[in-house]
DNA sequence: CGATCGCCGACTGCATACGATCGTGTCACG
DNA sequence: CGTGACACGATCGTATGCAGTCGGCGATCG
């Protein structure tokens, strides 16, 4: 599918973010015509990987810290709630599935392959979503869970061990049905991924959002590659 | 713009759930070309409104009581995040839209116009999400909130008065700046409407979710307008 | 009489074509 | 030398055309 080879460019950068995109050169690139470009374009924005211009076209959206900040507050109400749904509807298989990627997450983690860890953390959210049986919270998770590996693949290298123990917890809270468990797990989980974004990203500059203060204020802001001034997308 | 008028179509019931959409008639009717329909049906699937089977076309999406109780879920889970963060980030200008929405409202309710009413209320959770500086919530949250109008069109006439005076207290929760009571309301919010569904629409058959259970297990249900018989949508 | 194979219509998916609109560069004028 | 209007090019939005595929229906065979 055009859509998927289209966002997979955006996420691992090969369209990196502000890059203006033309519906001709993108189709002629990837060897089909602008229709179904422009399918994929409409479909990204909806996931909000691309912002749409009226009649000035598309351009790849820029992850401000605001926006990083933005996406743990809602990862921090989603996933407690995912955790909590499959704890209380896992069954034996799912728990089964879920094992299964955490031991393809070990071997990526041997091999040191990253982009692969990477993708292998978004199924395992995915897999815990799938496992809650809230078709809904699927689809709003789905996205998501691609949005966060894409703005987080500048420090999933140092974040990635911490991460797979926490994985190991969730699934055990899981696999005992104990759903209180897998909620705070969830929520410690994300709680510990906004720490260390903030550690490697440094601290946001107006602290908009509470929780835990990153003690470490960190160096040079990575962020604020923002060309627009009017950032703003309502309707 | 044609997507706005095909969701409508949708919203209001004018294409029933389990129709079957085609392309070339569905652009006849609206006087266009096949091409701004396709758009439009793709970004409606990705909103949940019409299910796309691949090269089979598209159907409007059925609402089944699981559907509607997993909506629930994730609304109990961000409209208590959207409450807080408002808490926290409303200046008086927010509130005082929040005001105007709710006058508005007011209105409505005197005149009895159920589908103005109906679109209030989408518009004050919308506010209230605006007011939480939150994009990415916002992102999320506006096709949820049109999806929340779309599943309960039928039974909204029995919850308006209760919910709009839980409104006012969010309003005032967010006014003071109480950012754990504006989540408290709105978390008993969320339920209150959930257990009003149930009263109208009958228990669901397997309680996939505790929560209050609503003790009136009601009449005749209103439901069931389903045309098709095979009703799920699963991909 | 029932089941299977093949044909036919319908519709989607993609390609191509055209008109509309916006940004930009240039030229004339103050 | 700076500013404004005009015109051109680039690119989007929409329309039309064509080929591939899917489901339904009838004919043929067991």
């Amino acid at each position: 599918m055009v859509r998927d080879e289209v966002r997979r460019l955006v996420i691992t950068g090969e369209l990196a973010p502000g890059t203006r995109i033309v519906e001709d050169r993108l189709a002629e690139r990837l060897g089909v015509s602008r229709n179904p470009v422009r399918e994929a374009l409409q479909a990204l924005a909806g996931e909000g990987f691309v912002d749409l211009l009226p009649r000035r076209g598309a351009v790849v959206a820029q992850v401000t810290a605001e926006e990083a900040e933005d996406l743990f507050d809602v990862r921090g109400a989603l996933e407690p709630l995912a955790a909590r749904l499959a704890a209380r509807h896992a069954d034996a298989a799912g728990v089964e599935r879920l094992g299964a990627v955490l031991a393809l997450a070990r071997q990526a983690t041997d091999v040191g392959d990253l982009d692969l860890l990477a993708s292998y953390n978004t199924d395992f959210h995915s897999t815990v979503v799938d496992l809650s049986r809230n078709d809904y919270l699927g689809m709003l998770v789905a996205p998501m869970a691609r949005r966060v590996q894409w703005v987080f693949r500048t420090n999933a290298a140092t974040r990635a061990p911490h991460s797979w123990t926490e994985h190991e917890e969730l699934l055990h809270a899981i696999a005992v049905g104990d759903e209180d468990y897998a909620e705070a797990v969830a929520r410690a989980h994300v709680a510990a991924a906004r720490a260390s974004y903030r550690r490697v990203d440094g601290a946001p500059a107006h602290d908009r959002s509470p929780g835990p203060s990153a003690g470490v204020s960190a160096g040079p802001s990575l962020t604020s590659r923002s060309s627009a001034g009017a950032a703003f997308t309502r309707r």
